[in-house]
RNA sequence: GCCCCCAUCGUCUAGUGGCCCAGGACGCCGCCCUUUCAAGGCGGAGAUCAGGGGUUCGAAUCCCCUUGGGGGUACCA
């Protein structure tokens, strides 16, 4: 039998990490088996829709290569892959139950359903639904019908017994079917409530494996208790290791921006993602960090899941994307950062970027970056008029108290620049070094100065190189914009 | 409250009875290199394996209890 998994996101708002990294285990542990990667859509809560969430979904798999096999926007033998199109499938299987009695209509109101509860609260009761429907009389039943309320229909847990999952991560693990509630299958809307919806849809779409969230774990003896009572057989469980924020709670939006989409406009690698979302709950061996995507579909198995939550740690995982910049061809390199500039830089800078100044510049970028983000910012100095700063940042730690030494260097900074011919960066460099050693000024404490007059900062790209990038004119210019800064 | 899961450096983890007075990585610190800042190289601090009982010649590894953390408890998924 080829393993059949799939992920089930409902579109409910932009795509979560969280949801990133199971549709990634998922795929991981399809591609390992050869088997395939389905998606399908949990749009049954109509009141939470949100339009262009599908589309959403659908670009983060793109993003991250994570390309399925059947799902909305291929098709596939198992559709359709909304679960709004396969009503009529879950009206079917509903009446099966019903018939067999598994299931019962409930003609509760809300109301009487949060009176319930409270009443329950104060006896220190579990919450939960009385099963005050489940022993209507067929007369009483045809009254309520009459009464024109639209029911739910809800499933008749089995009084005793215990109900044992089989997860293939946490092992065996037991549940007592007295504590168990009537759940509702169907809503008064007539769509299906998760809990049938995903039977069903698992069972016809030949589902072999769930791989889902853990905090999916308690409500899957009911799953089980389902597939029974129709008279399925159920499908492998994997309950995945939950991610947890800082604080240690489940990883949501009050840990920051936890959308998928802020990691890619925070100028993540698909790879160095990838590689880390991999690793959230799964390793390889004691010591490899960076695996690549063959390594990890040849590796990846549900052994190697861990039983425990993991914390996301951004520090490493921003290690990691400088890991995988710095990889980067530097063709591939430029090409980045060209695109990041027009993306990141406001339209009349943006327009001054040409390809050859940025191949010129991205070598000496590529080993100072965390982010994509972080080029524009960077950069901003060579398509810029001239930059801005004040006193203090120029003359730093160094020359704070003698402003005339930084003047006089400049000036002679400046008079040798004026010299150079051949304009490229060694050159530019050793007319530099050369006032510096005239002056018995260390590199170390002097340079900072000009990085100051020629970009605007401290630090960033080596400052020569940021010269030849930005030309002789220009950089002189900036000298002595520096120079006439000191001497007010 | 009740049910369930989990428990190795701050964090991610390796470890499935002896190779472990616990290995790797991030982060942190120091040194080297050096055109500032990075990168790179080298080194360091950091875990009495949550605590307590067992089992065993021997336990991070097996069992029990406690504690801690998390999840679930909707006509949401």
């Amino acid at each position: 039998m080829t393993v059949r998994v799939r992920i089930a996101p409902s579109p409910t708002g932009e795509p979560h990490i969280g949801t990133a990294r199971t549709a990634l285990f998922n795929w991981l542990f399809a591609r390992h088996h050869g088997g395939q990667f389905v998606v399908r859509i949990e749009d049954t809560d109509r009141s939470r829709l949100v339009p262009g969430a599908v589309e959403s979904i659908r670009l983060m798999l793109r993003w991250l290569g994570l390309e399925p096999d059947e799902g909305p926007a291929v098709g596939g033998p198992c559709g359709p892959y909304f679960q709004s199109e396969r009503l009529d499938l879950y009206h079917r299987e509903i009446e099966t139950l019903l018939a067999n009695g598994s299931a019962y209509t409930c003609y509760c109101s809300p109301e009487r359903l949060a009176a319930v509860n409270s009443e329950r609260q104060k006896q220190k009761l579990p919450p939960g639904y009385d099963r005050r429907c489940r022993g209507l009389s067929p007369d009483e039943r045809a009254a309520a019908e009459a009464g024109g309320v639209k029911p739910v229909v809800r499933f008749a847990v089995p009084l005793d017994g215990v109900t044992v999952v089989q997860d293939a991560i946490k092992g065996e693990v037991e549940f007592e079917n007295a504590l168990l509630q009537d759940a509702v299958l169907m809503k008064s809307d007539g769509y299906p409530t998760y809990h049938f919806a995903v039977v069903v849809d698992d069972h016809f779409m030949q589902i072999t494996h769930v791989l889902r969230g853990d905090e999916w774990l308690p409500s899957t003896p009911l799953h089980l208790l389902i597939y029974r009572a129709i008279g399925w057989e159920a499908p492998v469980f994997a309950h995945l290791p939950l991610i947890l924020g800082k604080d240690r709670a489940k990883l949501s939006k009050r840990h920051g921006d936890t959308a998928f989409k802020a990691f890619v406009d925070a100028g993540y690698l698909p790879d160095a993602l990838f590689n880390f979302l991999g690793l959230l709950g799964w390793a390889l061996d004691d010591k490899t960090e960076i695996i690549s995507r063959e390594q990890f579909v040849e590796q990846f198995d549900l052994a190697g899941i861990s039983k425990s939550p993991a914390v996301f740690d951004f520090d490493k995982l921003r290690w990691m994307n400088r890991e995988y910049i710095h990889a980067l061809p530097a063709e591939r390199f430029a090409a980045l950062s060209e695109e990041w500039l027009l993306k990141d830089l406001p339209d009349e800078l943006a327009q001054r970027v040409t390809p050859e100044i940025v191949r010129r510049i991205a070598p000496e970028l590529q080993t100072r970056l965390e982010l994509l983000s972080e080029i524009a910012p960077k950069l901003r100095f060579l398509f810029e008029d001239d930059v801005t700063y004040d006193r203090a940042t120029l003359l730093g730690k160094r020359f704070t108290s003698r402003p005339e030494e930084a003047l006089f260097t400049l000036e002679e900074i400046a008079a040798e620049l004026e010299d150079i011919e051949d304009w490229e960066k060694d050159g530019i460099w050793e007319a530099v070094s050369r006032v510096f050693e005239q002056r018995t000024l260390k590199p170390r404490e002097a340079a900072p100065l000009l990085y100051v007059a020629i970009t605007g900062a401290p630090q960033g790209v080596p400052v020569n190189a940021g010269m030849a990038a930005l030309g002789k004119r220009r950089s002189i210019q900036r000298v002595k914009a520096a120079v006439s800064l000191l001497s007010d």
